[in-house]
DNA sequence: TTCGAATATTCCTTTACAGGAATATTCGGT
DNA sequence: ACCGAATATTCCTGTAAAGGAATATTCGAA
């Protein structure tokens, strides 16, 4: 995971926006949605969508006066990529792993 | 991923110690080699390290005036255990990787 | 075109954290 | 016991980021 990436990991460092990336998981959300289920002001959720935004992690669709929140795809295959590089640090069993992502296919 | 491993996270989330963790998957270092490789000062390792941690990153081996410190699997497994959550964001190719880790014997 | 709902932004204050410099600690060798 | 090497800790300072409150913006409906 290269220097810009490290975004990605200050943007989840918090525990508002963990919760609201768990809570995209089910589908977007709006702005008030968000705030709602997460006990948080508007302003709040709005600042923390655009941290979240910012580190490529969610985008936005615009709907009328309303904004929806999607989780992108992008950030987490990254992550699981890079988190490929520390699989030999366990065992011998996702040496097994590894080759079935090798050989998958697409 | 829970609260308590949001610490994870913001360990992760410094270009300093991004890089000593990427530097201590070939093997465990002494806090001076570390300092060295890196480019930074003494106290500044022995600081980072210490925020690795404590966040289960790092564990430490004395070996008389030396320190040798070594990557812990186990917040890479979580890691690797909470992104399966988020496999299904990009494509129904990840759903044959869940049979397979589900499936995957021990 | 005006109003209210939804969202974004600004300003302010407080707190957390990073780096620098200095110092403390701990160990083996002599 | 003492010295130097290796590491940890403390103190200080600057900066970034979070929350609260207020305000700005943007949109559809009437």
């Amino acid at each position: 995971m290269n220097e810009e990436n490290i975004a990605v990991f200050a943007a989840l460092a918090e525990p508002s926006r963990m919760r609201m990336v768990s809570l995209l998981r089910s589908g977007p959300l709006s702005v008030g949605e968000i705030a709602e289920r997460l006990q948080i002001r508007q302003p709040q959720a709005s600042k923390h969508l655009k941290v979240l935004q910012q580190a490529g992690i969610v985008e936005v669709e615009a709907d009328a006066n309303r904004r929806h929140y999607r989780l992108r795809a992008e950030p987490f295959q990254e992550l699981e990529l890079w988190l490929t590089g520390y699989r030999e640090l366990w065992n011998e069993r996702f040496d097994r792993l590894d080759d079935y992502l090798k050989n998958m296919p697409d």
